[in-house]
DNA sequence: ATTGAAAAGCGAAATATTGCACAATATTGC
DNA sequence: GCAATATTGTGCAATATTTCGCTTTTCAAT
């Protein structure tokens, strides 16, 4: 909050700057230019040095990045200094792949609890998650102070159970549901479509050439 | 191709736009108007006339838009008039859950084949779809005219497996594994990476306060 | 020390996207 | 048929993002 705003292309990228760094520390390897940066993460070394550069300068010109002082940097920056933990609501097939999904090894993120209707499932340990059944969630969320959850329940149920969730205090979603769900101003709704996102797939075959980018890569290869 | 190009941003949205249509045909809606539908899907209502606008005039002013109209037009131009098949490039726990995804009811896509080391999977039928060993990937695809893919490999495997779709001629791959997977121009590659977004959502929590737009969207209520 | 090469940082131009504001036009009710 | 109302389509300004191109700095080798 304090620093000075960075665009959200750039927060966006951070992550994944993020994740590579820490794969390259774990190779051993101790310095990186925005060069060799750029070809692991696709993105144009221009940008990479740019977003660098709104959290001041972080590189040596002339030499390079040093990769532990990245790594120390951004793991502040992105939270990955401590523990975060989220609720996962609606144990559906989705659901139950996130669960297994390693979150918490790459990103220090930590499903610990679960929700869902269906008797069978709710009082169980599902991969090593406690999941409570559907009416516990407000008090449940609100005794653990999760602030975050992942929704993977029916699109029919989607705006009924966010409404409770907002009651229960928590400030971000990561929808899975294809519904855009409706919220107050200081929650934050971040959408991850499935299915749009084939769809844009395919509609990009259809109706779009190789970039030129791409084109360029091709050339020097 | 033969049209004029549209925006990046605005392809993205088409996906969207169409499901909300057929929602609102199948209740039994007949028109709707920009700021309807800009209330469904969270999106500027001079955005959404910006969109439409760029396939020229779909609507009537001071009436609105034909929902008929507009789903005959936009399923033509996502495809959704012919089925799509794709394939599943690793059954793991992420992958059976897209078995079950109903990509199809909404969006006329199939997965009609799946890939996967596994020998306890290979051989099998899984939700109704044929799983094929790894081994065969390339001769099956080829067979089978697949053009798009949707990878949930292990990501040490990712670059690998990659490099044999490419051989296999497929032009499109939905990457659910945290690589960034190098590719020739002519292959496009939709990335969705399940850690990257939460982390975005955690940062945005963090750094960033309610958008000015929600701000208003919380006043008018 | 001196020089050459490598690479960050950054002003500024280019590009992409959004959203305002209003004229143009259709519909509806009288 | 007319007035009132609704709503599109779009010029244009605002905002956001990317990329170029150059300056500066640093490192390494002689």
């Amino acid at each position: 909050m304090a620093e000075t705003i960075i665009p959200k292309a750039t927060a966006k990228r951070l992550p994944l700057y993020y994740r590579y760094l820490t794969f390259l520390a774990n190779a051993g390897t101790t310095k990186v230019s925005s060069t060799e940066l750029s070809e692991a993460v696709k993105v144009d070394s221009a940008t990479i040095r740019r977003d660098f550069s709104y959290f001041g300068a972080l590189g040596k010109r002339g030499y390079g990045y040093d990769v532990k002082d990245l790594i120390t940097f951004f793991k502040k920056i992105l939270n990955q200094d401590r523990l975060t933990n989220v609720a996962l609501v609606g144990v559906g097939n989705l659901g139950h792949a996130l669960l297994n999904y390693n979150f918490r090894q790459a990103n220090n993120i930590r499903i610990s609890a679960g929700f869902d209707l269906n008797p069978d499932i709710a009082g169980t340990i599902q991969s090593g998650v406690p999941i409570y059944p559907m009416a516990d969630m407000v008090e449940q969320l609100k005794e653990q102070q999760i602030e975050i959850v992942i929704l993977t329940v029916p699109t029919d149920a989607a705006q009924d159970i966010t409404d409770g969730l907002v009651k229960a205090g928590i400030k971000g979603i990561m929808n899975f549901t294809p519904l855009r769900i409706s919220v107050p101003s200081y929650v934050r709704v971040q959408n991850v479509d499935l299915a749009t996102e084939l769809q844009t797939l395919i509609y990009f075959l259809e109706h779009y050439g190789p970039t030129l980018k791409d084109a360029e890569a091709d050339k020097a290869q």
